[in-house]
DNA sequence: TACTAATAGTTGTTATGCTAAAAGAAAAAT
DNA sequence: ATTTTTCTTTTAGCATAACAACTATTAGTA
């Protein structure tokens, strides 16, 4: 493999994510949404699994476990969720989507589904399976644990 | 195509550039390299090309100008990069490497250049193809011009 | 020439990513 | 049963990302 044209692509990859970040926010923006692209991953998954501590939300969402603390505290503030004791674990916390966060699930996520879509134009079925392939490859040729 | 199996992609581009990004962290310290990869792509920038503005810089980089003007800042006081008067436009400065930066740009290029390629392994050149114009294609269609 | 618009850079604010380290609690080991 | 280790969450500190607002300067235009 030439290294000199493969040494661009965390560039590439960067941007991409980049954008595509703020490409969400803005929609998110433009509609009245007063949530940022992660805040509502953590509504999403909340809303697909019941009685997740923390930790079970970091990794579902992908984040680390400060990122998660802090991002359920930005919930709470604004209602969405809320903390539960854990029925046997006194060191977990089950976080809970409140009434008003169960709401913003069910109405936002067509929505986001719709102009997540804008990213696919011109692309087809055979790229998002190269797209998730390689991009997994990647991320597990990098796992920590082989370091 | 199905919106449901679509969904999910900015997930995967999200930790893999974050995973990327982590990795080459990593080598860094474990070299100690007193870097970060964002600083890096800087020092590595203005060995490739002379008398550079915050501008050109920036965009060079992929990054936005008030984050540049943080990291030229972080540059100058670890003595890599210093800040000179732009010839005709007082409005403007050119952000040059000092000798400290020369150093590190010629002997780190290598190292980064080596650990970078990992993340390749068990994928083609084919492969790089396919990534390389697919997100590139990503990025054109959420282009901010066309909101 | 005088006025207005555009550009380059900086600063402030909020959110996130990462690391390290703390406190408290549970699990494992002796 | 006590000690040690591990686990869950939180806090703190630094760097980056995005956006808005501001200053100084230049360019465009009447």
């Amino acid at each position: 493999m030439l290294k000199e044209k493969f040494n661009q692509y965390s560039f590439v990859l960067d941007r991409t994510a980049r954008r595509v970040k703020q490409f969400a926010q803005s929609a998110f923006v433009e509609n009245g949404i007063d949530l940022t692209v992660d805040q509502w991953s953590v509504i999403k998954t909340l809303y697909e699994h019941e009685d997740l501590t923390h930790k079970d939300l970091a990794d579902l969402c992908g984040k680390d476990q400060p990122t998660m603390t802090r991002i359920i505290d930005l919930l709470i503030k604004k209602g969405s969720v809320q903390r539960v004791e854990h029925p046997t674990d006194r060191r977990s916390l089950h976080i809970q989507l409140t009434e008003v966060g169960k709401d913003q699930a069910k109405n936002l996520a067509p929505l986001v589904k719709e102009f997540r879509m804008q990213a696919w134009e011109n692309l087809t079925d055979e790229d998002f399976e190269h797209f998730s392939r390689i991009l997994n490859t990647i991320y597990n040729n990098l796992d920590k644990k082989k370091i």
